[in-house]
DNA sequence: CGAACGATTAGCT
DNA sequence: GCTAATCGTTCGA
C-alpha cells in the first residue's frame, strides 16, 4: 500500500480543506479498509455541527488535538468515525462518510451481513460497521493502532455539495466526493461543483 | 426527571 | 419514496 502516514499536524488546517484533503487518502483500521471517497466538514462556528454548542462529555474529542478519532452513536444504532482537525480547542472534525473497500474485503462482509462491495462502505454507519468502529476509538490518534491514515496519491477532481441528512445550515457546499466515484453514499447532483486537481 | 431528537439504514410500497 | 427501528445525548422544568 503506497502513500506517506498522515501525522497530526496535517489536521492543522480547517475543516473544509481537510476534508478535501482527505478525499482519496487510505484509511485502514486493524488492516481493514479502504480509500476515501466520501466526507463532510463540521466545525464549531457550523449550527450542524456537534460541537456548535460547546463542549460536552459526547464531543469533548473534537476540542482535544488534531489527527485525533471523533466517535459517535447515531440514531441509537450506527457508530460514525470523524477525523478532527484545526488546533486544539476548535470543536472541528470531518465525517468520513464513504471509503472503497480495498483491504480485508471479508472482514467487512462477516461484519456488514452481506457480499456487494458497493454496500459495504457506501454511508457513515456502513462505514462504521464494515471497519469495527465502537466508542473505545473516540479520542485514539490515527498515526497510531489500530488507525492507519495514508496521504492520497492520486490527483483526480473532488465535487462539492450540500451535506446529507442534516436540518441545520442545509445550504452549504461541504459535503466532498471523489469525482467519479462508485462508492459514495449518494450521487452528487447536476450542478455540484467540481474542484479540478 | 422527562421528553424530544437525531451528521442513518434497511426494507417495503 | 416512506417509515420503523432504537437509544444515548441534550435541554428544559
Amino acid at each position: 500500500m503506497k502513500g506517506t502516514q498522515l501525522h497530526p499536524d496535517d489536521f492543522l488546517g480547517d475543516s473544509q480543506s481537510v476534508a478535501q484533503l482527505l478525499i482519496g487518502a487510505v484509511l485502514l483500521v486493524d488492516g481493514v479498509g479502504g480509500r476515501i471517497v466520501e466526507t463532510e466538514a463540521y466545525d464549531r462556528e457550523d449550527a450542524a455541527s456537534h460541537s456548535f454548542s460547546g463542549p460536552t462529555p459526547r464531543n469533548r474529542a473534537m476540542f482535544g488535538p488534531p489527527g485525533h478519532a471523533y466517535v459517535y452513536r447515531s440514531y441509537g444504532i450506527h457508530w460514525c468515525l470523524n477525523f478532527v482537525c484545526r488546533e486544539d480547542g476548535h470543536g472541528a472534525g470531518i465525517l468520513i462518510r464513504a471509503i472503497e473497500p480495498l483491504q480485508g474485503l471479508d472482514r467487512m462482509r462477516e461484519r456488514r451481513g452481506l457480499d456487494d462491495v458497493k454496500l459495504l462502505c457506501s454511508g457513515p454507519g456502513r462505514v462504521g460497521q464494515a471497519l469495527g468502529i465502537t466508542r473505545e476509538l473516540d479520542g485514539c490518534r490515527l498515526d497510531r493502532k489500530p488507525f492507519k491514515v495514508l496521504a492520497r496519491t492520486g490527483d483526480e477532481a473532488i465535487v462539492a455539495g450540500p451535506r446529507i441528512g442534516i436540518t441545520k445550515a442545509a445550504d452549504v457546499p461541504w459535503r466532498y466526493g471523489l469525482a467519479g466515484s462508485r462508492f459514495l453514499s449518494r450521487p452528487f447532483s447536476r450542478d455540484a461543483v467540481i474542484i479540478p486537481p
